[in-house]
DNA sequence: GCCAACGTTGGC
DNA sequence: GCCAACGTTGGC
C-alpha cells in the first residue's frame, strides 16, 4: 500500500462534505505530473492525507482511501463544465481521475506550521517552499508520524 | 487580496 | 528547442 497527500481547499470540497459524501470522484486534476502518479502508482486501498489548503490554517485534516483506480475524468469532455479540456477526445482523454473514499477526520487539524516545525518530517513534499502539487507521494514514516501528531495534543 | 513560485503555451 | 508571456496555486 502507499501513501499520498492530497490537497483541496475546504471552502470548495473539504473532508466535512467527504464524510457526507461517503465516496467522491476526485476530478478537475489538470497537471501532468499529479496525473501521472494517480494513473500510474495510485491503487485501490492508498491511504491519503486529505490536506486543505488555502485555509487559515492549511494543514491536513484527516484521511482518506482510494476506492476506485485511475479511469478517463469525462468532465474534460463537456464544453460547459470548468474542467473542459478542448485537446482531450473521446477515445484520447488526457485526465484521469480516482475515487476517494472518507476514513476519518482527524480530532484537529494537523497545521503546516506543526508539519514544518516537526524534525521528523524533513523532507516532506507538502512543507517545500512552492510545491504547488495537488497529489503528492508520502512516505511511509512521514505519513506515520503525521498520523501520532493527529493523535496526540498539540505541543 | 497580494504576489512568489511554478507549470504550460505558443511564437519564433 | 528556447524562453517570454500568461495562468494558476496556495501561503501569508
Amino acid at each position: 500500500m502507499k501513501y499520498w497527500l492530497m490537497k483541496s481547499e475546504p471552502d470548495v470540497y473539504g473532508i466535512d462534505q467527504l464524510k457526507a459524501d461517503g465516496t467522491t470522484c476526485w476530478e478537475g486534476i489538470r497537471n501532468y505530473q499529479a496525473r501521472n502518479f494517480m494513473r500510474d502508482d495510485m491503487a485501490v486501498g492508498d491511504r491519503v492525507l486529505f490536506y486543505h489548503s488555502r485555509s487559515k490554517p492549511p494543514g491536513v485534516a484527516g484521511i482518506a482511501e482510494i476506492t476506485r483506480a485511475a479511469y478517463p475524468d469525462h468532465f474534460a469532455l463537456d464544453p460547459d463544465h470548468k474542467y473542459y479540456d478542448a485537446r482531450s477526445s473521446e477515445d484520447n482523454v488526457r485526465w484521469v481521475m480516482v475515487d476517494l473514499g472518507w476514513v476519518e477526520t482527524f480530532d484537529r487539524l494537523v497545521s503546516l506550521a506543526e508539519l514544518k516545525a516537526d524534525d521528523a518530517l524533513d523532507g516532506m513534499l507538502v512543507i517545500k517552499k512552492g510545491q504547488r502539487l495537488s497529489v503528492q507521494p508520502v512516505e511511509d514514516r512521514h505519513y506515520a508520524r503525521v498520523l501520532q501528531m493527529a493523535r496526540s495534543p498539540r505541543s
